[in-house]
DNA sequence: TGAACGCGTGAAACCGGTTACAAAGAAAGG
DNA sequence: CCTTTCTTTGTAACCGGTTTCACGCGTTCA
């Protein structure tokens, strides 16, 4: 490996000379720093990381939390891979990795007495690596842990998941404009009778679509009577019971935004069990656009989230704040309305 | 932050005995350690990741090379999230790190010249950052980069790519066991006229289902006619022009096993617009259990892939390299047929 | 009793960068 | 022409660990 003092020697110059050159190419001379930069074409000169990040203090590594939590094992990320694709691109165009921390079993973890899941843990991991800041994943319910990295100080965003602290910010889909969309596409097909089945209250993205659903009701003067507002778990079975319920009722509705496509394949499937038509006796619309969305009979209309989109702007976030700057307000991505069969 | 300094200064002991109750603690006397593990615990003490991978030359972090094949923008892989579980969750108990590296657009590797998507550039990072090694997922199609890295004689193990070097090896399913497998239940349902949609010929597990595919067809004693093959290439369109010639020919196939789950939704899709039914018209196996496999209608028939499994035995295969051991022969999983409807 | 050995320990060099500070030389101002 | 200021450069300290080497001491063996 070339070193920094190798190429000082054969200049005739000093490292001080040599690793201005790489870090503040104008305060050199042009003479020195043309040789500099030839010579250190020459030998392949690599800087070196380690001692990089232990002069500066910086690493130039964005750390990534992703835990699957334990307490629902069945959960998957419906976008992790163009979160990731968005997440790590965004991060390279300005030359940052991204660092997935060691969780649980890990040797170096235990060593130092940390708990298994832990933040604290992480937040070591973060010292000790010189992390500029870290992305969080939402892994299915551990609001909790998101709060504890949040108060810790260091520049954390959190995806899908409604974080606050002193530099601390969360990304996710406009869905309020999502649902409202949802909305009135449904208002503009002549529905009148439209149901919703929400996610987790406590969930943000769900309570947020709720919201969206509700202005956009008001807005176009419908009535939403309580009956038509049922509570699901973004889980296929808990559309499809939904569903049922919603038309067995008195008044049942004839159209139905679900909060997340798999709730909204539930849907369709309720209908088809009770016999009815999609769309013409009951519209479904979904969010997510999850693969399956175009697959389904009839294919689901849904909103889709740019999710590559998400994961840029939660690497921009970071950055921002790794640079010093102030924390940005959370960030709502644009959702696309994908209009497909089961509406109209 | 603490210091080792502090620590010795403290403790009244020199900072080498301090380095050593962490590193080699059999060397240094009971009190001593003791004391010295104490006083840490107070201080909150944690290694600097940096400064010991500047001193040793080794950083617990493994690389992970994941570029998204710009030939093939819609490519997905078909399982990287159970992937990455396994591999982060075998990396992490043995306290290693998963460093997912900058690739295009990083300043840092354009500032020194490498151009986008170049193993040369990684196997730099690799250097500058002390890997102890690289893990290469398959993007698609980049088999000849692949192939660089392997060369490279840094420890590098591929997932679902057939590479060799000198220490370079690769962990896949069994390909060739599962394609039998799916041979051999369609010919216990009866089927006697089976064909296959292969992947493309240059990729290894297609090249592998495809044999296995034979070796179960000649020991079943049935003949496969050239125009029972047909090279797909993964994707769903594939599978479904595929099987709209397959089903066009003057003696159709009874049954299609696909390389690839995609394809088989493609098949399924083909099947449906020609009016055939599935199973009883045609049967369809697939090959990876998607998420989508268990949704489609019907749902499909195909080879379970042990896919955390796949991501423990990359991250095993890994560190027994870096940890100096030989170079693990490449490692075929077992895979597990998942009889669904599209099939009987 | 003296030589050989092993163990525990500390001093100091080292890993490969960054940067504060001082100094020398060049340019600008009075 | 002398002083001031700016630019360019080098020296050396520093970041926080690891590791070599030598030394002192207590055992063991001849």
């Amino acid at each position: 490996m070339t070193t920094i003092r190798e190429i000082a020697q054969l200049c005739g110059v000093s490292v001080a000379t040599v690793s201005r050159v790489f870090n503040q190419p104008l305060t050199v001379s042009k003479e020195k720093r043309e040789v500099v930069e030839r010579v250190a074409r020459e030998l392949d000169y690599r800087p070196n990381e380690s001692a990089r990040a232990l002069a500066t203090k910086r690493s130039g590594l964005i750390g990534l939390v992703w835990d699957t939590d334990h307490r629902r094992p069945g959960w998957r990320h419906p976008y992790l891979q163009e979160l990731l694709i968005g997440l790590k691109s965004a991060l390279s165009a300005h030359g940052y990795h991204l660092l997935m921390l060691a969780t649980s079993g890990s040797a170096a973890l235990r060593a130092v007495g940390a708990s298994l899941a832990d933040p604290v843990a992480y937040v070591n991991m973060t010292r000790r690596h010189h992390l500029g800041g870290l992305v969080l994943i939402d892994s299915g319910s551990d609001a909790p842990a998101f709060a504890a990295f949040a108060q810790s100080g260091l520049p954390c965003v959190a995806v899908d998941v409604d974080v606050d602290g002193p530099r601390a910010t969360y990304v996710t889909s406009d869905n309020v404009g999502g649902a409202a969309m949802a909305v009135r596409h449904l208002v503009e097909a002549g529905h009148r009778r439209i149901a919703t089945i929400t996610g987790p209250r406590a969930n943000r993205p769900a309570a947020d679509r709720l919201d969206g659903f509700r202005a956009a009701m008001a807005e176009a003067g419908l009535a939403v009577p309580p009956e038509y507002v049922v509570e699901g778990d973004f889980y296929r079975p808990s559309g499809q019971s939904a569903t049922r319920s919603l038309i067995a009722l008195p008044e049942p509705p004839t159209a139905v935004f679900c909060a997340g496509d798999e709730m909204a394949v539930g849907a369709l499937l309720a209908a088809r069990h009770a016999g009815l038509r999609v769309p013409d006796d009951l519209a479904v619309v979904g969010f997510d656009d999850i693969e399956l969305a175009a697959l389904v009979e009839p294919p689901l209309t849904t909103l889709a989230q740019d999710k590559a989109g998400i994961g840029v702007a939660a690497a921009r976030a970071v950055l921002t704040m790794v640079h010093g700057g102030e924390k940005p307000p959370p960030a709502f991505l644009p959702t696309r309305l994908v209009v497909r069969s089961s509406s109209r």
